[in-house]
DNA sequence: AATGAATGAGATTTCATTCAT
DNA sequence: TATGAATGAAATCTCATTCAT
C-alpha cells in the first residue's frame, strides 16, 4: 500500500479510562510497531509484543481484540507520519515543479525514516486482500486527482497530449514509490552520504516527471 | 522481487529416478504453486499441497526437504515464464523504441498471466531478507546495464544530459513494474477489454520512457 | 550413568511465578519421571506426560523447552535421592569397614527404590554421548578419591601393594554398582525376603572389598 | 546384556536362495551393525542401513521382517566374537589363576574391539524387557556355575568360607564387565599405550579376584 | 486493569513398512 | 530379487486466546 493509504482504526475493546491505562496502551502500540517491523506480522508473537511493552500477555487483550487489530492500530497511527508523493498537488500560485520537488523530497525522507514500516505494509498487502483493496482505491483516487491536473496541462498545451492522463499519473507515482522501495526498503543506495543520496533521488525523479509530461518536439 | 529475479533452485532430497517419480514431483510442484498463490506462503499447508497433487502427505517430503524448499523450486521454475521489462536491450539494428515497446508488452502480458505469483513474490520479499537481497542485486544489475545505454545516448545528444543514468534507469524500470502491480496484482484496470487495457499500458509507459529521457528544450 | 553423577539442570523457559505455576511444574516433573521410567525416554510421549500431570499438552512447554530438557530436570532432581557407594569416605574416627558397610547399604537401598530410574539412566547413557561423558568424569573423580585412600593403606602396609590404586578403586566401585544392577534393575534376586536379600548383598560386597584390598600372605 | 548372552536368531522371511541373495543379506547385516553401532537402535533408519549396504530400501524387507529382527540377527552374529569373562572355568589340570588371567584378557580384548556393540547392547537392555530377561538368565547361569567352583574351593579351605558363593561369583563377574565398560565404552583409559592399559586391567582385576576369594587371616 | 498460566487445535516433519514395476 | 516411490500414522512443538486470581 502506498504509505498514506487510510486505514480504518481498529475498535479497541475499550478505550483506556485511567491514566495508567493510557500509558499501557501506548506502550503496547509502540511495542507492536517495533515487533511487527522486526519480525513481520506473521512471525510477530503477541507474547513478544507484551514483553516489549513491559506488561503481561493478558494485558494485550485488554486493549486489542486480536493481533490483527493491533496491526490495524499501528498502521493507522503511522499514517500521519508518512506522506504521499505529490500529495500536495501543484497550485497555480507557485512554480508547480517546486511543489513537486518538495513533495518528492518529503516522500523520500519519510520513506527513509519508515523503511521497516513500509516493508511491513508490503507484507500486509501481500497477505490481506482487504488491505490490497484499500491500497488500490487510494492509488486510484490519487491518480484521478493528478490526472485532472495533467489533462488541464494538456489543454493548455503544456503537456504531451498523447498521454492517457490517468495512466500517466499512476505510472509516475509508481515510479516514485517503487524507487523509494529500492533505495530504502531494499537498501540499494548509491553510496553517497545519506542526504546527497536523497537529493539525487529527488532531482532525478522530479526531472523524469517533468520530462515525461512535456510536449515533445518529435511526433510519433 | 521483480518477476525475473533469479532464484537459486532448492536442492531436492533426490531427483526422481523413475517416470512415476517424475510425474509425482511435477504434480507436487504444480500443486505447490497453486496453493502458494491461493493461500500465500505462510498460510499454505503442506497437507493441502499434497492433497492438491493427489498424493500422501509424506510424499511431499520425498521431493522437498521443507515447505521453504518447495517455494524455492516453485519460484525457480516460474522464472522462465516471467520476463523482464526491457530485458532485451535495444540493438542498433532496429528502432530502439520498437524494442522497448515489445519488451514492455511482454512484461505486462507476463505479469497479467502470473499476477498471483507476483503477489506471492511480494510476500516472500517482505518476509525473507535473503530474497530481498536477490531482488536488490538483480534490480541493480539491470539498472547498471540500462544506465550504460542511457549514458551513450547522452553522449550522442539523444538523451537529457542532466539525468543520472543509473537512477533514471532504475526509476523507469520501477515505473513499469509497479504499474503492472497496480493494474494486475491489485486489479486496478481501467475497464476496457483486457487487451486494449494492456495496449494502453504499453503505450503510456513507453511514451513516458521516451519523453523522460529525451533532451529537453527548456533548461532548468 | 551411575546414579550419583551430577547432571546439569536444564534451564526451564521460566521459573513459575505463582503458586499455581509451582504446583503445575511439580506435577509435570513427577509425571515426566513416571512416564520416562515406564516407557523409556524414546517411547515416552509428551502427551502422556501432560495427561499424567493432569494438564494440557501445551502446558508442558510452559516449563520445558523440549522433552530432552524435561529429562534433564528429572535426572537432576533425582540426584539428591540417589547416593553413591562409598560416597562417604571412611574417616579415621570410626572403623572404616563399618563406614563402607553403611555406604554400601545406603547404595543398595537407594538402587532398589529407584530401579526404574537407574534403567532410564542406562538408556540415556547408551543414547547420549554427553551424558556418557558426565558419567565417565564422575566415575573417574570418584576413583581418584578412593585411590588416594588405598594408596595410603598400602603405605601403612594395610593393603596389597601390588594393586594399582586407581584401577582397583574403579573396579571395586564397578562391582557394587553392577551388582545392584543385576539384583534390582534386572530383578535377579535370590528369593529371600527383600531386606535379607539386601543385607546379603551388603555383606558379600563389603567382604569382597575387604578381602580384595588386604595384603595377601601369598605372592605372585 | 553381557556380551555373550545368547540371542535367538530372528527368523528371516526367507533364507537367500541365490548367491546374489547371500551377498545382499550379508551386506545388509554388516550395514545394520555399522548403523546400529553408530546411531543406536532407535535412531537408526532402515533407509540408512540399506544405503550403507548399497541396496534399495525395499530389499531390506526381503531379508528381515522388521528393524527389530535385523537387530536380533546382528546381535546373534556378534555373539561368536564376544567372549565371557572366565567363560572357561578353571580346570584342575592347570593353574586356575592362569586360566582366569587368560579369560580376563580375552574378555577385555574383545570388549575393546567391540565397544560400540557393547554400547548398543546396553541400549537394547535398557529398552527391551525381553532382552533384559535373557541377560538376567545368562548372568544367573554363569554365576551358578562359578558358585559351584567357589563352594568347592571353600570346602577345600582355599576360599573364604564367609562368602556367599553365588553372590560372590556374580559380583566378581560384574566387576570385570563394568570395568571393561568404563575403560572401553566410556573411554576412561589411564593413558598408557593400549596394550599396556589392557594388561593393567587384566592384572588388577585378576588380583582382585584372587584376593577377594582367598581365606582371610583375620576374622570378622 | 493487570497478571501469567492454561488451553488445545493444528502444523510440520519423520520413517517403518508396503507395493507396483 | 531388486527397486525406490508411496503411504499415513504418529509425535513434537507453537501460539493466539482465555481465564482464574
Amino acid at each position: 500500500m502506498s504509505p498514506q493509504a487510510p486505514v480504518r482504526a481498529g475498535s479497541s475493546p475499550s478505550a483506556p479510562a485511567t491514566a495508567r491505562g493510557v500509558r499501557t496502551r501506548a506502550a503496547l502500540v509502540a511495542a507492536a510497531r517495533t515487533v511487527f517491523e522486526r519480525d513481520g506480522f506473521t512471525d510477530a508473537k503477541v507474547t513478544d509484543i507484551a514483553a516489549e511493552a513491559g506488561c503481561a500477555t493478558g494485558s494485550f487483550y485488554t486493549y486489542f481484540a486480536s493481533k490483527e487489530e493491533a496491526l490495524s492500530v499501528v498502521l493507522y497511527e503511522a499514517q500521519r507520519e508518512v506522506l504521499d508523493p505529490a500529495a500536495n498537488p501543484p497550485t497555480n500560485d507557485e512554480d508547480p515543479w517546486d511543489a513537486i520537488t518538495a513533495s518528492h523530497r518529503a516522500y523520500f525522507a519519510s520513506y527513509r525514516r519508515n523503511a521497516r514500516l513500509m516493508l511491513l505494509m508490503e507484507q500486509v498487502a501481500a497477505i490481506d486482500p482487504e488491505f490490497r483493496e484499500i491500497r488500490r482505491r487510494f492509488g486510484h483516487t490519487y491518480a484521478e486527482r493528478t490526472a485532472r491536473t495533467i489533462a488541464e496541462l494538456q489543454d493548455r498545451g503544456l503537456a504531451d497530449p498523447e498521454l492517457d492522463p490517468f495512466l500517466a499519473a499512476r505510472a509516475l507515482r509508481a515510479m516514485v514509490t517503487r524507487t523509494a522501495y529500492y533505495a530504502y526498503a531494499l537498501g540499494d543506495t548509491v553510496g553517497l552520504d545519506d542526504d546527497a543520496d536523497l537529493e539525487a533521488l529527488v532531482r532525478t525523479t522530479t526531472r523524469l516527471w517533468r520530462n515525461a509530461l512535456q510536449p515533445t518536439p518529435y511526433d510519433r
